[in-house]
DNA sequence: GTTCTTGCAAACCCTTTGCACGTCT
DNA sequence: AGACGTGCAAAGGGTTTGCAAGAAC
């Protein structure tokens, strides 16, 4: 396992832009201004975001967009996997940018409620092999572990 | 990696309505009918099953509970580890008893949507280690793979 | 000009909650 | 008696949908 490279800062829009707009033309779907912008405002982001925090956030930065379009295009980029979808558990759906991090997982502090992002390139071999069992080729997966402080008080953020 | 042993038909319920008396009358919770009847009706499931099939199996064999109250008793049920919950991506939650089959994680056909569960002893290393490297202890977690057939028209179930 | 996309609001699904009544201790 | 659990229906949050107006092709 190593440390994560956070990778937002690097990101170059106007490739993933330029993704995306492949995309779009391939699937005779219309490139139109609220999903580029869409895009755009997304690579600001840090890291996981729901569709609302995206909604509030271009609001505050004078994007007038729908949650509808919202919704729709977060579709269209998790197809043409530009954005990945993450379902944690009790929560709505998170979303970010596929380039800013690839392939890591997620573990939870069970007392305090914090993320840790993590990459284990065991992983990939492990479902690499598991899929071959079935006969299958893995796509991707998900990982999430829930762990706690082996002593409670040293939780950093214990409620 | 082994092939999962399901445990179903041997699910002792007498063990686990004593389990679920101990856990109630320790928290002081109260022991009522609904709530024994709701973990017997688990116990007949043969795998993943929904809070709505639940109520739905529950109803077609005169029992006639409420979703509320099917809910809560999930709810305790889970807390004393009798019932484990998953959330699969655009799913409701799936429930099932946890003495079925320890320890599993889920394997989905992108093609088909069939789902196979398997038991991978290497991933409960993995976890540990990654959890270590954090200070942590490890809890539980959650894998899930998404794979395809190599030849789509190998797959059994496509759409 | 046609078809697709957008925005709005309503609908939707799953889950939780408030309240009056019933039950367990 | 008192506190807790139940059932019902309503509320809640997040996401999807139907439709009329507007934009892309």
């Amino acid at each position: 396992m190593t440390p994560p490279e956070v990778h937002t800062n690097h990101v170059d829009v106007e490739e993933l832009k330029n993704r995306f707009a492949s995309f779009l033309q391939e699937q005779r779907y219309r490139n139109t201004s609220e999903r580029m912008r869409i895009l755009e405002r997304i690579a600001e982001l840090p890291g996981h975001f729901t569709a609302d925090q995206l909604y509030v956030y271009m609001h505050t930065h004078g994007d007038k967009v729908s949650r509808a379009t919202i919704y729709s295009t977060l579709e269209l980029l998790t197809q043409c996997n530009l954005v990945i979808r993450h379902r944690f558990e009790g929560d709505s759906m998170k979303y970010e940018l596929t380039s800013r991090l690839p392939n890591h997982d997620h573990l939870f502090c069970v007392d305090c409620g914090r993320m840790v992002e993590f990459c284990a390139p065991q992983l990939q071999e492990l479902v690499r092999y598991v899929a071959r069992q079935y006969a299958l080729s893995p796509v991707r997966h998900s990982l999430q572990i829930f762990a706690r402080c082996p002593n409670f008080v040293e939780c950093p953020h214990r409620p």
